[in-house]
DNA sequence: GTCTATATCCCGATAGAC
DNA sequence: GTCTATCGGGATATAGAC
């Protein structure tokens, strides 16, 4: 990451990661330079520094958390398994369901959409999802694991659609139960046929 | 509503229409008593002579978009159609899908998730709409219209949360787009099998 | 009921010492 | 690089006149 073999300032680092734990708690309105600079533990001083101010250092904490985010989906998508075995995976990874999606919740922040540069790595992020999943999902068509009638894409963003309400809905109940119900109800809907002709794998 | 002929005070009334545009626009944490005051065109006074202050005004706001959801998503599941058709119109009725979800957004607002009492209206609305939605698909699968498989519940998690997660997907990119993309998925999962067994309506 | 004035604190940013 | 001091304005609420 860093060529000449330099690491960031520790400072600027703990920043970064306060600013990311806040986005997450609290979102982007909600979340304001006092409150970073005193869980990183840090003066005005040193946020200026490093920053221009509060978009500037939000946009690399977005930055970060939305390449953590792809990297994790990564993990579990390039794994073994039939691609119903490998969305199944997806939509049961271990998630902090009462905590939200650290990428998704940013949608609802007014000041991100506003802005096309913070909003930009979101976006970046839930799109490359789709087409990582489409794209799984047309592999699941051409095994005969998925009816050929189905189309990648669509079914694609109701996967994440489905994971990211289901984030709206346990938080709504205060328990994860209905994340866990509503991605229940989707892979009883993908399921492949017991009777169908599969590829082995 | 008002048993003896009564009103409420316009003023009141304004600033409730004015605090539910706020939250939906820009959230809880996102509006400020000043900015609901501009909107309704009254002074402070007024505000914390009809409410207690900020959350008891939030509370009354939504407490009524609350009931207006649910009227409006009554209105369409209880219309004509079949099960699969009552669905359909849900998912497919017309929405101002960047706005996002004026009940589902609050989820994100970590003071209206602090408080049970803000949280409880919009609990009981997605809670309401989850049981009215698998009461329809109980329906479809006594009329062989879904497969006898499927558990209610689960797809009425399903749905709710595409819906609510097509919101995020659309605010991410930008565009309605991907929330019709999601809903067409998710039909194609429920679309009645033609060779199957249907009463006719 | 509604207004203005005031209070206290926080917001986001800048200045300049060290 | 980091600190503290300071700024102008906004957030939320109260006081008290009308």
């Amino acid at each position: 990451m860093y060529s000449e073999g330099m690491s960031a300032s520790d400072t600027s680092e703990r920043l970064i990661e306060s600013t990311r734990e806040l986005l997450w708690e609290r979102g982007y309105v909600g979340t304001s330079p006092k409150a970073i600079l005193e869980r990183a533990g840090a003066g005005q001083g040193s946020m200026y520094h490093h920053f221009k101010g509060k978009p500037d250092l939000a946009l690399a904490a977005i930055r970060r958390t939305a390449e953590e985010m792809r990297a994790t989906a990564a993990g579990v998508l390039d794994g073994p398994g039939t691609p119903y075995e490998r969305i199944e995976a997806y939509l049961r990874r271990e998630r902090d369901v009462l905590r939200g999606c650290p990428v998704g919740r940013l949608t609802m922040d007014p000041d991100v959409i506003a802005s096309d540069e913070l909003r930009a790595p979101v976006d970046e992020t839930l799109d490359w999802l789709r087409e990582r999943l489409a794209g799984i999902v047309e592999e699941g068509k051409e095994r005969g694991q998925f009816a050929s009638g189905l189309d990648g894409e669509s079914i694609a963003a109701t996967i994440v659609a489905t994971v990211q309400g289901g984030y709206v809905l346990a938080r709504a109940s205060g328990s994860p139960t209905a994340f866990d119900v509503g991605v229940r109800g989707l892979l009883s809907l993908l399921a492949p046929r017991q009777d169908q002709d599969q590829d082995q794998d």
